[in-house]
DNA sequence: GGCCGCATACCGTCCAGTAGGTATTCTACC
DNA sequence: GGTAGAATACCTACTGGACGGTATGCGGCC
């Protein structure tokens, strides 16, 4: 065994490299010369822990996934109110943290990696799908509200948005964007008096 | 002078096999050599009408821009119906014709051609700002939306419902998640009684 | 001293683009 | 209304370079 800590930190090293080039070029755009020189490594080293380019992929996209993830802390209120946080959550992870970048644009194009990219959607359906869940029986809905519908739209939106405002101002109104999509939103969803106690934009600044 | 007739049906085809390759496998990784392929036609006929992928890659945004934008003419109705309504034929469109299916894909995949994307991605926008222009002066809206924050929000959501739709079912159900968008979003923009007239599902099917 | 972790040099492939020639179609003049 | 010749449209064969991947060698921590 005897994992030696520097194969860790060069293997971190590739991936943060790659997760840049990804986010930047594509995947197919992307070259391997270009991640081995931003990361400071040569070829015998990234391929000693990646077999290839598509295996290499495939670990910023899983990382990305799991290091986003990581962050999220189910708040206590209401369970809108989480959704709305993630939300947040999300856009501060997509503007900060390079591995997350890159492992949404990898997730965004298709073609390669059918697989963890359907898994990326629907997992962010289930959690909103879930989440509502709740909040219907928690009675804070409109009755009749198609959860499943609802899930998939808040989850296309989110996805969308978070596209746009990357293409028009590299995601610096990314927040403001969520602010707006969560105004225009909220009311088709939940009822007034549920959604009097909701705080439809950031509540606290990050850190 | 004298554009022959040949001609303008072989720029046709490379520009109709083009948008499928590109729309299949996005710009980087298309190859020519499969579009020649598709298209029936050798690369100097391509060539000679295109001076590189590049500018291949362009006219075919262009070309699904125009292509689409000719479906739309403005219904009658409200403001906020005929937003519905172009919504449905974008969808539509992006069913059927290849062209704006491969010039979506290459507007979506930002990266080398950043011009056309953002005239695209404001275009959207400022359609959609104009009619929720109209429809505040026809008293339609809830007082105090910011309509420049609506329509990017539209915008956004639009693209991502789109791109989710593709990803996870090829668009099969795009039409139901726009309409379960109109009907999640409507409620925090237009006020009851214009919204007691609008149609939210599509209102004549596609011939 | 043995194996983990990495370095270097190299290979086969494939791809965008080009050079030059050939076919097709239009124009002009008889 | 037929034909010269020019312009347009297209074809074939090729090139140079870059790219992903590999074979093999080597140094340092157990």
């Amino acid at each position: 065994m005897a994992r030696q800590a520097r194969a860790l930190a060069t293997r971190q090293a590739v991936l943060l490299a790659a997760a840049e080039v990804f986010d930047e070029r594509g995947y197919a755009a992307a070259t391997m010369s270009e991640i081995l020189e931003r990361a400071g490594v040569t070829k015998g080293a990234l391929y000693f822990h990646f077999r290839s380019k598509e295996e290499l992929a495939l670990a910023v996209i899983l990382e990305g996934q799991s290091a986003w993830l990581v962050t999220w802390e189910p708040s206590s209120d209401s369970p809108v109110q989480t959704l709305i946080d993630i939300g947040y959550a999300f856009a501060h992870a997509l503007q900060d943290d390079p591995l997350v970048r890159g492992s949404i644009r990898l997730t965004i194009e298709h073609g390669s990696f059918t697989p963890p990219q359907i898994a990326a959607y629907q997992g962010w359906s289930d959690v909103a799908r879930g989440l509502l869940e709740r909040a219907q029986e928690a009675g804070e809905l409109h009755p009749g509200i198609d959860l499943a519908a609802a899930a998939a739209v808040i989850q296309g939106a989110v996805t969308g948005i978070q596209l746009s405002s990357q293409v028009l101002t590299d995601r610096q109104d990314l927040i403001q964007r969520m602010a707006d999509l969560w105004t225009l939103l909220l009311p088709g969803l939940v009822q007034p008096h549920a959604l009097a106690r909701l705080s439809v934009t950031e509540r606290a600044p990050a850190p």
